[in-house]
DNA sequence: ACAATTGTAGACGACCGGTCTATTAATTAT
DNA sequence: ATAATTAATAGACCGGTCGTCTACAATTGT
């Protein structure tokens, strides 16, 4: 069994769609970008919405891998792990020069009112990603880092999504600056006693 | 001259592209919702495009529009009026059902990077949002309804950007909760003594 | 060896996309 | 009224869409 050509069309297909979207991704598109035959297709996938609930898993497990070294890192603290989550994102979008934005996001956008099996995917893909910020603002409140009255599930769920919404406008700026200030309203929302002034690295 | 069929074309077509998405929107589709025959879209449009950008102006107007009266009502404060401008979204969601979101956002995500003259116009017409806030802003701190030293810019801006991001998690949870937690963190940032937090911290 | 399963190959159909040219209808000018 | 000009329409056009179908090759199991 060839796994690894479906594999290889829901990868390929992956980074179609975080480019241009759902809709506007053809099959053949992705096909021909694979080097796997049209005829294929319909053998490892349903139909397209199959294929496209397989491009979300995987994603939402690519994002996590890559975000596990920095989850992982003993030498940070827990407020220190949100900051390199953050700021590895930051490093990689600057590499994609503003482009793409999150495929979750954007699925989100596109498909949230017109797919329910996507809507629910996405909407637990989001969780996945909120549930890992409240872990570790509750490691950070535990460790006193953070006020112990904190609502640190509203906390993570506000974090996700103001982010989702720093992506949108660095698409259309085509600069980093919505992200650094993200992270730093987030921050300043955490240490309130600096309010809106402080800085803590070196910000671009 | 009738003027009034290219509106018509126009005004069906954000709707359908608010709904819809921009590319996943037949150009037939708007004409016969509109009742306007195929042959005569390239009469008023040079092209999809042309007709897309005509959509968002048509859209930007809109929504300045319907935040007139909130903005310009004298018997509210500045931060009431902030206030009443997120009050009449929340309450038009609830009514749409948690559907659609911005149009202005939806079309950031989905051409900010494949269309550099939708991105610029898109861009503009944020900016114009985030110029309204950051007016109530100033005001508001002329008023000492805020601290003197808050960027209220920078304020308006990540309100502008982080309502973009409720929006998408409005549309997968089908939920207003998005919206109203939005609501109740922003207005935190503004008052800090009320914060995430009971015990209240003061500001140099 | 043979049969069954797994995977590849690409033509094909029905449909829909945006665009263009030819044509008619309406308006204005002479 | 007739000619010239503009406004608006009709419909063809080509290419791309998803999805199906049949034929074929490779692999596996017995």
């Amino acid at each position: 069994m060839k796994q690894n050509t479906k594999y290889r069309i829901i990868e390929t297909g992956a980074g179609i769609i975080h480019h241009k979207g759902y809709h506007h991704t053809g099959i053949q598109e992705v096909l021909s970008a694979a080097g796997v035959p049209k005829g294929s297709f319909y053998f490892y996938f349903k139909n397209k919405e199959d294929f496209g609930l397989h491009v979300i898993d995987y994603f939402d497990h690519f994002i996590l891998q890559m975000l596990k070294p920095v989850i992982e890192d003993d030498s940070l603290s827990a407020l220190g792990k949100i900051e390199g989550i953050l700021d590895h994102f930051i490093d990689l979008f600057k590499k994609m020069n503003y482009q793409c934005g999150c495929l979750i996001g954007n699925l989100s956008q596109e498909m949230g009112d017109l797919n329910e099996a996507f809507g629910k995917k996405l909407s637990e893909s989001v969780e996945k990603m909120a549930n890992i910020y409240q872990g570790l603002l509750d490691e950070a409140r535990s460790n006193r880092e953070l006020t112990v009255d904190m609502d640190t599930a509203e906390m993570a769920e506000f974090i996700v999504t103001s982010w989702q919404g720093a992506l949108i406008k660095m698409k259309i700026n085509k600069s980093i600056e919505p992200l650094a200030l993200h992270k730093r309203y987030v921050f300043n929302m955490l240490n309130p006693n600096v309010a809106y002034k402080k800085e803590k690295k070196t910000m671009g």
